[in-house]
DNA sequence: TGTGTTAGTCCGGAAACTGGACTCACTCTA
DNA sequence: TAGAGTGAGTCCAGTTTCCGGACTAACACA
């Protein structure tokens, strides 16, 4: 048997860069948020070779962060919408976006800005979830909740190939366990 | 010349994921938050090929994100450390782990909880910059802010080459930009 | 002397990515 | 009525990247 530090960590980091690890998964998502649902569209906007962005919407869907819609039946046409599940990642494109703000902008800063109906930009701001205290990032504590399991491949894609019919049967929030937890050196 | 509608989006979601926009990158950062600093110690946390890990911390090591930092002389040994643009990535890290908490986790709850001092759950919380206000996604409004440049490959690849000295020049937040901006439609 | 640790590199096969051409069923315009 | 345009892809071949596994070098430790 593997000792547990030789096992790659088993976290939700890593579950969800599975299925939007990938700059065009993301950039494809980003393209729906800004309300361009068409695949022609999507290719303009991102940049991303049809077959890939055919490859990564087919994955999207199947993994319910977008819903295939058909807007048109002679000739079929289709336009992917943001599911609950595909509106959650806005906080994730949010800070992607405000970090390049801050890091990767030019002289012109950034080229493209989302603003609140008061004319300022959006942050995300890290608060505790229960008292709504802000949290810097070095105060927070990892902890883990329950022994690793070694790393399967199959049960990833048995995750995966479950995802629509789980959301789809309406789970979201996951029975939470608190206390119990151990401490992460 | 080519119409505007059919260039690719110039935005910092993607000028961010040319740099981070991959798992294994992400992985990597996320050990080094949970205090793991040491090639090894990366490879055996995150499963990534020692090949791929290596090429990964070099971009990120390039970009400004990690520090690397010997430790011994005989034999040369290295840490990787966050720098201040690293470590403003953890809202990143932290909004990927809190959508795999809701939507990937299975019965037995999220594997890797972080914890605020008070014992409970971090979030990230969407609020207007300067009214502090919580923003709902569908109420913030996308903002062009300059002409979209023609995407051009060598652009990228400069301003990428360029990281390290720029943010070692202390340029940290660009020149802000209020008003005159375009609606998006 | 043998084993372990650390931070990688080297290698070859497999998989994924890429740009470009193509398809098909329409609709629109001249 | 012909030709061009649109939309949502698929097909293809060449290129790039990924991956697992073996290997290295300089030490420490038993």
């Amino acid at each position: 048997m593997v000792s547990e530090s030789a096992r790659p960590r088993e976290c939700s980091v890593a579950r969800t860069l599975e299925i939007v690890g990938e700059k065009w998964a993301l950039l494809a998502i980003r393209e729906v948020f800004l309300g361009n649902r068409r695949f022609d569209e999507m290719v303009r906007r991102t940049g991303a070779p049809r077959d890939t962005l055919a490859a990564r919407l087919r994955v999207l869907v199947g993994a319910g962060i977008l819903a295939r819609r058909q807007y048109s039946e002679h000739p079929a046409r289709f336009e992917y919408h943001l599911t609950e599940a595909g509106r959650d990642l806005y906080p994730v494109i949010l800070t992607l976006m405000r970090w390049g703000d801050t890091y990767l902008a030019g002289q012109d800063g950034p080229p493209l800005v989302l603003e609140h109906r008061c004319g300022h930009r959006l942050a995300a701001q890290l608060v505790c979830e229960s008292c709504g205290e802000p949290v810097a990032p070095g105060s927070a504590r990892p902890v883990l909740q329950r022994a690793l399991e070694p790393v399967d491949k199959g049960v990833h894609a048995a995750r995966l190939a479950s995802c629509s019919s789980r959301w789809a049967g309406g789970l979201r929030s996951p029975p939470q366990r608190r206390g119990g937890g151990r401490r992460v050196s």
